[in-house]
DNA sequence: ATAGGGTTAG
């Protein structure tokens, strides 16, 4: 059309091809419509303004979506808003999401389904359960529809916080349910450790003939990986293949996690060998250096860059006490100009969530928390565990405990729970560093200490520690 | 004829 030179575009073309760029996304594409938009002098239309501000949030590019934003401002109409707050939700800035959720409402602005799914996702994200819940009962007193995808996000929500009672009721009240709600249901069952239920309603969706995704498979097959259902799990499998869905990498994952599980290291590294990552990961406890050392090989082949793969094989040699070993990688690392991004824990306190990272004496209260690290060690030695333990909890000066162990994020953001709430007795703890080696272990020892439970989730699933004991099914 | 939303292993 442009080459034509005639017509010339209008703000309806440009806010079409906007959103042809933000479904993709395509942000090379819809940076020249911006500038085109511009030239055209198109770029005050609020559908534009709304197209771009768009763009920019499915792009993940929240910087440039704010300064889109902010440039609207008499005209920041009730789409633009909730724009906004998922481009907020969708990279994790739960806090900056939520805040903007409460300018929203302050500028009179009526929130509806959509937004709300939103605000919805980004408590789910945030492990965020009594906020979720104050949302979800906002939606209610609000009379806000409960549609197909608010339906979604609150199962997905509380899945993800730890209730799987209520994301069960919100599925069973749902009156029309498509791939994605079904898929939500089973992955969030997957993620308790309920496979019985989880394979139960996968079962219903194809009596009911709904298409799975691999998405759904993804559910399936870890519910099968985490209960040791080798045989079920490689009958899933064929049924996959046999219904034409194309595995994605986290479907051969799910199958090489499900083999090693049970032992079959063997024929999980015939099974595929791409997956390199992921032999490295469940080899972890096996013994197998041969594998160990091949994996490893192959993925620094493979991904020189990645961060995931030094930490991955550090954290391997330091719960093997090879210090060596871990003062190799991270050599190798600053050799190769790799850095890591931090991992991060977080702790929901009256509505607002703490995040940590590993050493991080940002917090203005840090000299509280490390008190409390220091008691918590007290504790733990009191109660008959190894100096050792005791030093994990609080900074050590020995460098190779400091390497792997210190200040971690997760303990400081438990020790800030302490320190900040005395009731209710539950700590729960977010957490989105992967391959931590030690960090189960030492909840479960606070919690015992202090009589407390302390739920930790991570990006897998949810480990519950009461007074010492624990119900997670393959505690390491 | 125009704009915003949900599920993804370890």
């Amino acid at each position: 059309m442009l080459r034509a030179g005639s017509p010339s575009p209008n703000s309806f073309t440009v806010a079409f091809a906007l959103k042809a760029c933000a479904t993709v996304p395509a942000l090379g594409e819809g940076r020249q419509l911006h500038s085109q938009a511009f030239r055209q002098g198109l770029e005050p239309s609020p559908y534009v303004q709304t197209g771009l501000l768009n763009l920019y949030a499915r792009c993940e590019e929240v910087a440039l979506a704010k300064s889109v934003f902010d440039g609207m401002a008499e005209d920041r109409n009730l789409v633009a808003w909730s724009s906004m707050i998922g481009g907020y939700s969708r990279v994790g800035m739960v806090n900056e999401a939520l805040d903007l959720f409460r300018d929203m409402q302050a500028a009179g602005v009526n929130p509806d389904e959509v937004t709300m799914v939103s605000v919805i996702s980004a408590c789910a994200k945030a492990g965020a359960l009594d906020l979720g819940r104050s949302v979800h009962a906002f939606i209610d007193r609000k009379g806000i529809t409960v549609d197909l995808e608010l339906s979604t996000a609150l199962i997905d929500m509380y899945a993800k916080c730890g209730l799987i009672e209520r994301a069960r009721l919100v599925f069973d009240a749902m009156v029309e349910r498509d791939t994605k709600a079904w898929s939500a249901m089973i992955v969030g069952l997957a993620m308790h450790g309920l496979a019985e239920d989880a394979l139960a309603i996968f079962s219903r969706m194809l009596q009911l003939k709904i298409r799975p995704n691999n998405v759904t498979f993804i559910g399936v097959l870890s519910a099968c990986a985490h209960n040791g259902l080798v045989d079920d799990g490689q009958r899933y499998w064929s049924t996959m293949q046999e219904m034409g869905i194309k595995a994605s990498m986290e479907n051969y994952g799910c199958m090489v996690d499900l083999l090693c599980r049970s032992g079959l290291l063997d024929e999980a590294y015939s099974f595929v060998t791409i997956i390199w990552r992921n032999l490295l990961v469940a080899s972890k406890s096996s013994n197998r250096t041969d594998i160990v050392g091949l994996a490893s090989k192959k993925l620094f082949e493979l991904e020189p860059q990645n961060p995931e793969n030094y930490v991955l094989l550090s954290n391997l040699y330091a719960l093997n006490s090879q210090w060596d070993r871990v003062r190799y990688m991270r050599k190798k690392m600053k050799d190769n100009n790799v850095t890591v991004v931090a991992g991060c824990s977080s702790i929901e306190i009256n509505s607002y969530l703490h995040k940590f990272v590993v050493s991080d004496g940002s917090h203005p209260e840090i000299k509280e928390i490390r008190v409390v690290l220091r008691e918590i060690a007290d504790r733990v030695l009191r109660s008959g565990h190894k100096p050792w333990t005791a030093a994990v909890l609080h900074d050590v000066g020995e460098e190779e405990k400091e390497i792997a162990l210190c200040e971690h994020s997760e303990r400081l953001a438990i020790a800030y729970g302490l320190l900040k709430t005395k009731a209710p007795h539950v700590i729960r703890v977010v957490k989105n560093l992967r391959f931590c080696p030690d960090c189960h272990e030492v909840s479960k020892i606070i919690s015992k200490s202090y009589g407390r439970e302390i739920i930790v989730r991570d990006r897998v699933r949810f480990h519950r520690f009461i007074g010492g004991s624990c119900s997670c099914k393959d505690f390491w």
